[in-house]
This record gives C-alpha cells, structure tokens and sequence, in this order.
DNA sequence: TGGCCAACTGAATTTTTATTCATTACTGGA
DNA sequence: TCCAGTAATGAATAAAAATTCAGTTGGCCA
C-alpha cells in the first residue's frame, strides 16, 4: 500500500510533465514537492517503465538497418535510403540523393573535401546537391586521378568543379590519370608541380567523400577503357583483392592488398585516407556487396550511405568475417 | 523524397537522445548538426508524434478517475486510493491511508493546518501518519467543535493533539461544542477567551483537512448523541441540505443552506474554508455520493481524496447539476 | 542501546535545453 | 524578373532540468 502512493506519484508527475507539458518547477508548486525530487521522480518513472518513449518509424526511413550496420560494423553513421527496386538505376538515384542531403546538412565551415573521382554514385550526388549558400567549404581536392579515355576525365573534372563550385570552395584538380602506364610514368607525372600541390593536399582532407569498387563484377574497370590489362585484372583476382577505394585494393576481410599495380596508380593511399576526419562510403547495389563488406571490415569508411536492399544483404548474410 | 530524407533525420535524433541517452550537444557533434537544431528537430519529432510518450499505468493507480475528478469538478488535484471492497471499513482506510501520505509529501513549512473533527476519515490519516521530522507545522487549530457526548470530545481533542504532535504544531483547540444547545449558549461559549483566540485563528488557516458529511443517511448525526433533535434533522433536510463541512450545510448544487442551526455551530465558516490556501476534502463511501458532489460543486475543497468505487459513481453518474 | 550505513531530501550549483535575435534563403504573386 | 512575406538557421542567451553537496533519518546489527 505504501507503494502504491509512491505509484501515484510516479504516474502523476509524467502525467502532468510529459501529456500537459508542465514545467517541473510548476509541477513542484501545484504538488508542493521540490523541484529537484520532481526531476527524480521523473527519472525513476523511466527507469521504471512506467513512461515509456517509443519512436515511430516512418516509412522510408531504416533505422533499425542503420542501427545494425553502425553497430555491426563500428560505424560512425550509416545512412540507409529508401529505394523503389534493387536495381542500379534506382539505387544510384536513392544513394545519391541521400548522400547530397547528408552533405548540405553536416559539411562544415572551411572542410577540405576529398572526392574520388570514377563514381556514377558521387556524380549522381552533386547532380542532387542544391548549392550550400550558408556554408563554404575550403577546397574541393580530387584524390583520384582522371581515367586515361578523356570523356571521362572530363568526368572527374567536372565532378570536382562543380562540387566546388557547389560548396563555394576552391577545386584542386588532380591532371593526372588514375593509373599511369607504368611505374616510371608515374614518377614524371609526379614531378609535375600541380600534381605535387594536390597530392600534397590529401593529408589535409577532412571529408572524403568516396566510392566502393567491386573488382569482380566490376562494370568501370571494364568498360572504361583499358585501364588494367585482362592480366592485370586476374593478378588482382588472384591475391584476393575484394573491392577497392580509389583504386587501392584490398581482400574481403579488410587487409590491404599489394600489387605491383599500386604503384602506377594516382591517388590517396588507404592510409592517409584514415587520416581525415570523416571518410563517407557512397555505394549500393548487389554487384558491390562483397566490396563494400570488406571496406567496412577494413574499416575504411566511417560513414557508409546505402540503400535499403544493400544494407538488408550486408546485415542478413550469416555473419562472416 | 526530399521529404523522406528529413524523416531519417526526425527519427535518428530521437533514437540517439532518448533511446541512447545521449546529449543534445553530443549528437549535435556526432551529426554535424547545431544543438539548436536538434532541440527543434526533437521538438518536431514529438509534434509530428513520431516520438511518442506514453504513460503505463501501474496496478492501483487511477489517473483517468483523478483526470476525471479534476477537470469535472475544476479541483486543483484530486487523489483516488485503491481499495479493496467498496465498504466503509475499507474505504477509511484507503482514504486514510492516501490522505496522510499526502499530507506526508506536500506539507510546508510554517503551515496552519486547520482540521475538522468528528471525522472517522481524519482519524484514520492520522492514525496512519508516521511522524514529520523534515517540516514543522505552525499550528494545528480545530476547526469544529467537539460533540457534546464527552468519549467524542475527547476524539476531536485527540485527533488535533496527536495530528501537531506529528507535524510537529503547536495545537490549538476549540474546546466548545460544536453544536450549542441555543443561540443564547453559543455566544456565551464565544466570550470564552480561549475559543475566541482559536476562532480567530481560522482565517490564518494555510491548509484545512476536512471530512464531509452526509445529511442523510448521516451515521453521524444520528450516533453521536443528541446533538440534533429530529425537529430540526427534518428541518434540514427539508431546506434541501445535502452534506456539510464543519457542520456548515450545502444543498445538492452546492449553495450552502442557512438554517437556525447555524448559528448554534461553532466552527468555520464556508467562507472563511474558502481563505484557505488548500482545503482538502477527505471522504468516501457510497453514502455520501449526493454529499461529496455537492461540496465539490460548491467548490469548498481544493483537493478532493476519495477512493476507486466513490470516484467512479461521482463521474460514472448522469452529468447532474 | 548505540553506532554505522544507505537512502532521502532541498538548496545551490552546474549542465543541458529552449528560445530569442539577427540574418539569410526560399516561395509565390505581381 | 523582382519583391514581400515565410521559413530556417546558428550564436548568444535565457530558462529549465539534473546533479552535487551537506545534512538527516531510518533501519540494522553488534
């Protein structure tokens, strides 16, 4: 019986706080109890479950998707789009857009961004992206040279500028391709001035904004010319590249994986691009999934942007390594 | 879709600040987003009622009867005890047991407590009363006087002694009647020092515990020796008296009912009652329906503490005057 | 019976949250 | 296309809530 007056009160105090929206020090002159034994009160009754706080899922939006891969996967954020049908079309467009309203919504003041080049998922995000008046951005930097066939280093180009001029930053572009023709090529290419400049950048990269490659199916490296030889591509296969971040490869448990083509490319290396702040994974689709699961397991992105079906197989596969 | 993208985040937030506990400013951080716009996203959350609040009534507890009580009869709190069987026995001790736990948590410092004798309600909180060690009372002060029937008296004087012994009060008794055998009688009693400094008291009164009375079937009147002759019970309720407090009588819409009687009662009036800062009206029981509703429509108690079955009938009737 | 520990309490304080204010962007109508 | 009114934002500030602290109390065991 004693109980059920303490009851009374633990029902009460969140009756009138919670449903008419007292204050608590109002509620502490209507039932002449202190303040401070009001905000106990109401502390216990959550403890107690007597109020109970349960959020509403609207439709498309996935939090327990986005739960499950932020914590499976240790991410710092996992956004989880909407998407019509599980197809790259739709998943592009959804991924993309979400990536554009994460980025409006959390770019920084003076951010340096790093954005891979080569990605239909981070062109089809600055396609959605609405210029940001109130913040500025300090550069946009490549981090991942243009590809040799030339439509498409205007692609990356213009991925950058348009980027920048987006976010009312500076463009850094990267004139180089992404994989040079050999190792010697790369040395000269780097020994242009503006290229040192740039590469000199990524260590200043607060936000990377990334793609994740699938090296098999891999759609890009085999329609984009030819960038790797069929060789080349089976050497790859063979020391168990699973997917790669601007074109740094790595195995499906994460570890990087070295080859001799490490050494042509022309971009941001793994390393350094764990030393940004924020290194955000825009990619989706069934082609990737294997990609990106070894991203996440190497623990390249801090916040991945997916779709709902993506993210359903990532989590729904029994949990491998 | 833009909208779709909005609700991710309407219902992120609240997943972080009230199912993970953290802190406006930490997600803010976590986020990129300004703490003041997560205030009003969480704010939006709750209005757009995908945060929902609800409150788990526990075993014993009757908010929707108190909720009732209060908005139907414009009290500023009412307390509905459980209670085992709806008769009197039961209900005195439920209603006892709530009013002194209530007294026990709202009691003041420096507070007048005005108390009503010849109430088998009182006598039971006070009975149930552990001692006040945290607030002192100033005064307890009787309200109505005793019974002519001697063991009665000693009943008022009891429940005033014993209610400041455990408030720590100093008691103020009436030591009259509380119905004088004639007008004559009455004011003689009145030239009585001590009874004029404790009426004087009355309208110093912060806080007044009174019971309230049936006129029929009224136990009460009709055990407790002869205070009314039969003449002047028909009188009564022949003027349309429907319950007391203090032996001052009200009609069944609340006027109160001026009779030759009243001017042979010596206790408070209904207008000094109203001075009070709280009156709380301590009563149960089917007989005293037409009574309690009364009092609470002549808005004589602030704070109305009854039990389950009575706070069922005062709402569950036909809505009446 | 006394003494010790744990649990409560309210006042004061710190921390957290809501709001104000000034500014800037967006929308719809002329 | 331009403008007026509406809406949104972040920094600063006011307001509200949680916590610390110091002091009691009550129960429990020696």
């Amino acid at each position: 019986m004693a109980r059920t007056n303490e009851l009374r009160l633990l029902t009460r105090v969140p009756q009138m706080y919670y449903l008419e929206g007292l204050k608590q020090s109002q509620i502490s002159a209507i039932l002449n109890i202190s303040q401070a034994t009001i905000s106990r009160l109401l502390k216990r009754a959550l403890d107690e479950n007597i109020v109970r706080i349960t959020i509403n899922v609207p439709r498309g939006t996935f939090p327990d998707l986005e739960t499950g891969l932020r914590e499976r996967f240790g991410l710092k954020e996992a956004i989880v789009a909407e998407c019509g049908e599980d197809r790259e079309e739709s998943i592009l467009s959804a991924v993309g857009d979400a990536a554009a309203h994460f980025l409006s919504t959390t770019l920084n003041d003076r951010e340096v961004i790093g954005i891979s080049s080569w990605r239909a998922s981070l062109l089809r995000m600055v396609d959605s992206l609405h210029p940001l008046k109130r913040v500025k951005a300090a550069r946009v930097v490549q981090i991942l040279g243009g590809m040799g066939n030339p439509s498409v280093q205007v692609h990356a180009t213009h991925l950058t500028t348009r980027l920048a001029q987006l976010t009312g930053a500076q463009p850094q572009l990267l004139s180089a391709p992404g994989v040079a023709s050999s190792i010697e090529a790369r040395r000269a290419l780097l020994d242009d001035g503006f290229v040192q400049a740039t590469m000199d950048e990524f260590r200043d990269v607060s936000l990377a904004l990334v793609g994740i490659g699938a090296v098999e199916p891999s759609r890009m490296l085999a329609t984009s010319g030819n960038v790797f030889t069929p060789e080349e591509l089976q050497e790859l296969k063979d020391s168990g590249a699973e997917g790669d971040i601007c074109l740094r490869f790595f195995a499906a448990d994460g570890t990087p994986v070295r080859t001799p083509l490490d050494d042509r490319v022309i971009s941001i290396s793994l390393d350094e691009l764990k030393g940004a702040d924020r290194v955000v994974g825009i990619a989706g689709g069934a082609r990737k999934d294997r990609a990106i699961k070894a991203a996440l397991l190497g623990g390249y992105v801090d916040i991945l942007i997916t779709d709902k079906f993506t993210a359903g197989r990532l989590l729904g596969e029994p949990s491998g390594t």
